[in-house]
DNA sequence: CTTTTATGCATTATTTACTTATGCATAAGT
DNA sequence: ACTTATGCATAAGTAAATAATGCATAAAAG
């Protein structure tokens, strides 16, 4: 990412992106075949209409480490005359994959008990 | 918390508590017209029951912070021989906690939507 | 009766997971 | 010619935790 193009950032709290990053790629690899840093970028901002926006800086070393934990291969493609390079999951990284969306959906259930919650000092208003 | 107690943690991989323990904090504090520390991790674990721990190292930087930030107030209390200090949302954190939950909500929604994605590698299947 | 557990506050060193800022390179648009 | 888009990568700095400790009182347990 350069400097022009900061404006462009999520629009939550960055902090609560974080934990978030390797479940979101293993996510989005585990939807398709093969993809690249940047094609996966696009991807996640296109689904979430420009909510979550992956930073490079954070992307590629994520990916870097989940590739030296054995949860994703890469493949070096040339495309016209730039090179991508395409990861897939492992049958490792397709179940760790499983295992994170899992854990994030357990996570988000327990949030939502704690949102959920009534306030008491406004109960006798119920 | 001191080595025994160490055994003691959530079941979710830290990473994903992080950027929420403000927001859980106001939420707490917004339920009730004051709690002390002690009293808030106790809480926050007994509604999740056991799922989500609040640490002490984490907890009271996050109250301070809030307090310096002006969002909460503070009560010392003897109870017995022993001191709690109490705080409560002013004006102005009742306002944040508001902020904060809605942009969580928003958050989980926009995760959810990654999370409900149908890999398209199966989609022949369907 | 002495050790552990629970209650209650706090701080410090360290680690983690990012952000911010670069760097390099090609291609396409304006 | 300059900017934007595509595509990889790394490095310095920061925020928010964890892990460990410290102090103190009280109750429970062995």
């Amino acid at each position: 990412m350069h400097i022009k193009d900061m404006y462009i950032c999520g629009m939550y709290s960055k902090e609560l992106l974080k934990g978030t990053l390797k479940t979101i790629i293993l996510k989005m690899l585990s939807e398709s075949d093969s993809m690249y840093g940047y094609q996966i970028t696009q991807k996640v901002k296109e689904i979430t209409e420009g909510k979550i926006i992956l930073t490079e800086g954070a992307l590629y070393p994520a990916l870097h480490k989940l590739e030296a934990d054995g949860f994703l291969t890469t493949e070096k493609q040339t495309v016209g005359n730039r090179v991508r390079k395409y990861y897939s999951l492992t049958q490792t990284g397709n179940g760790r994959a499983k295992e994170k969306v899992e854990e994030l959906k357990e996570f988000m259930e327990t949030l939502t008990t704690i949102i959920n919650l009534t306030p008491q000092k406004l109960a006798w208003q119920i």
